[in-house]
DNA sequence: CTTGATATTGACTGATTGGTAAACAAATTG
DNA sequence: CAATTTGTTTACCAATCAGTCAATATCAAG
């Protein structure tokens, strides 16, 4: 009953955008409200704060992504080819990012975390949880290589700890240096990840 | 002649600190003022801007860092003691850091870095400038590492990348989850720098 | 068609922002 | 001493900021 609308979900889609391709302090709510084509009271209406829409955003952008890693890390697939399968995709669509918007804009996960993570404990949380997520994925990855005999033994959740800084810390290096070209091969320089 | 001051340089000692205490759009110069004991008037006395500060203190800062990677990578240090004695460095100070802010901070060239270069085309020089310095270190312990055959051949300024990389990268997520603990033992977890 | 719930709008506030200018203070030099 | 350079201070401006509110519009259900 009553009216409806999509205008909380033009919010979301324009704060992480914004929030991605700049960064969380660099934009107003009137940037994400022009974007969004929501006037500024209607931003209100749905969100307190711009730190609850970025919480909001974050959370359903993780669910969208959550049906590429589900397929990526099928448990039909052998194990290191998941993380390879993870690796590739990210090369692809930071250069496919690149050529549509001129840069290269890596994780926002990783750009907007360590940009607020003493700044604002909600979003920090939320963001710890999303890549406590991801690090799920690689470990049981991980795990499962290690029952094959495919990597070396040893904690699986520290060894995805490790995969993961390695892999976020080479995109937030491509997206300093602006160059997709970084992580060509990305699988390939994961030592964790390769054969025993 | 004339009136002396080292306004300016208690105005880059406070940027940077707060930069990295917290992200560089999240201080204003009336807060750096503030932080610098400078009246506004004298902050524009000696810069144009918040982005011309962040540069000068950014390279400020990584000459006072150099004479401590000068040390750590001298040549009379076996090569990959050099990124070991690095890493030990990293992991003693981010921890000093947590016990004195209750924060770990990381490294400002990666958050701010991360932060900013899609908006400051300028301060994104720098940091690339300063990062690659850093990356030229790392190149020249593998290179000698090599030649020593300490580490498998292949070429040292893509493996220093990596190894950046995968230092920086572990470095942000300490800051992310504030745990310091992330970085004990940093040097063991890089496989570029383990013993063929 | 009426009613009640949901959503939109535009105008408003007070605080903070980056940036300016002119008066003033303290050194140096001759 | 006087003149000049260097640095400091205060008050100020216009723009932007986050946030509020009352009036209005649109829908769905009865």
């Amino acid at each position: 009953m009553g009216r409806t609308s999509n205008a909380n979900e033009r919010l979301m889609t324009a704060a992480l955008d914004l929030m991605w391709e700049e960064s969380y302090g660099a934009v107003s709510i009137d940037d994400i409200c022009r974007r969004a084509n929501v006037k500024k009271g209607s931003f209100y209406y749905f969100f307190d704060s711009k730190s609850e829409l970025a919480v909001a955003a974050l959370e359903r952008s993780s669910q969208e992504q959550k049906v590429i890693w589900d397929e990526q890390f099928s448990s039909t697939v052998p194990p290191l080819d998941r993380i390879r399968a993870r690796c590739d995709y990210t090369y692809r669509k930071q250069a496919e990012i690149k050529v549509r918007t001129g840069r290269v804009l890596g994780c926002p996960l990783c750009s907007v975390g360590s940009e607020i993570c003493n700044q604002d404990e909600k979003i920090r949380a939320k963001i710890l949880d999303i890549l406590a997520r991801k690090t799920k994925y690689l470990e049981s990855a991980i795990a499962d290589a290690q029952a094959q005999g495919l990597i070396a033994p040893g904690d699986p959740a520290a060894k995805a700890r490790c995969v993961l800084a390695y892999y976020e810390g080479m995109i937030t290096q491509a997206r300093i240096h602006n160059d997709a070209e970084m992580l060509a091969h990305l699988h390939a320089k994961i030592p964790e990840a390769r054969v025993a």
